[in-house]
DNA sequence: ACCTAAACTAAGCAAGTGCTTAGTATTAAT
DNA sequence: ATTAATACTAAGCACTTGCTTAGTTTAGGT
């Protein structure tokens, strides 16, 4: 009864979410949107809703893509501490286009928009945390008998220093940022 | 022979850099800056240039401000390596503001506009790094008989760990930073 | 072939952007 | 009091912002 659209969701706004990733969220313009989607205005409006609409799929488009290049290796690793450690340098390599560092969406979102980010965008945000924050309490679980607590305390520091990561890449050369990973995985 | 200026540039600047600071570069307009400055758009732009005028100089104000709440304490510590794990938890009352954390400006603003950030943006961000840096180096000499390379690696370790505190700062909780801070100087 | 529901195009909306400028007010030396 | 240099006010510039809408095209069911 109706014309097809000419365009798949999924593929448009994975174009929307390197957008996203290399500008950030209010920087980006939906004119700047229409052109990398390769997608009208409408038809941008009619699949999802508003901007934001089409910056909350690019956030779960960015989680897909994490977990599918760098976060399931991780998940898969019986290697403990060093699975992490290999994670914090894959991420680099992951968040790096022509020599340019994007950092982590997620961080680079945090930074923008801060505690006063939209509760979807938040979700989100929290959502990919929890399950990084996850998988590292279950590698440090692997390792050696620490308790709970120790183990606790060492995600965080771990969430902690992978948002200095994030950042850092953006203006450190690799060696400082060698440097950062070798230390910091050297406490633990 | 010609009128005087209503207001003291330094005291505009400082209310321009808390909004940047609130806000970050790109999301602060100029209509934003004429009301918290409390002046008039020519006035902004005849004492400053432009926009990017404002934001070098609300930088040079933070550099002041920081150096003068937080910097100088450290410089004068004889505290080694505590001095600097002082000086984390100094930045994290330094940069709250009713209990919201607006992270370091210098951060902000490495992570809004990375590598693609004006010239002159960028050297106040070096200039301000390099200083940290330098310091922190001092202080890790201060100790015990660590080699220069150690040193070195040590100093990039934190500055990286700062970055990340200042993200971290914007949505965790004072626990979760604690953990950080304290997990980050058990290796040192 | 006709109809209808959806997808498209492109023009347009009010409001906001960084910045300028014409006109007026204020200062201090003459 | 006159002059000239600067500071101010407020209106306005062209352009961009997120979003809408009137008009057209495309599809499949009848």
């Amino acid at each position: 009864m109706a014309r097809k659209k000419k365009y798949i969701e999924e593929e448009v706004i994975e174009k929307a979410m390197e957008l996203f990733w290399r500008n950030g969220y209010e920087t980006t313009s939906v004119r700047m949107l229409e052109k990398e989607m390769g997608i009208n205005q409408f038809s941008i409006y009619s699949s999802f809703g508003n901007k934001k609409g089409v910056f909350i799929e690019s956030l779960a488009c960015y989680r897909g893509k994490a977990k599918h290049e760098i976060i399931n290796k991780l998940q898969k690793s019986t290697d403990g501490i060093n699975a992490i450690k290999q994670y914090f340098y894959d991420f680099i390599k992951f968040s790096k286009e022509n020599r340019l560092n994007k950092g982590c969406l997620i961080t680079n979102t945090v930074n923008e928009l801060g505690e006063k980010a939209d509760q979807e965008i938040m979700s989100e945000i929290v959502n990919f945390a929890t399950n990084v924050r996850g998988l590292f309490i279950e590698k440090l679980e692997l390792n050696n008998k620490k308790n709970t607590e120790t183990i606790r305390k060492q995600a965080n520091y771990l969430m902690v220093s992978l948002q200095g990561l994030s950042v850092a890449s953006k203006m450190f050369d690799q060696e400082q940022l060698d440097d950062f990973i070798e230390n910091t995985f050297e406490s633990l």
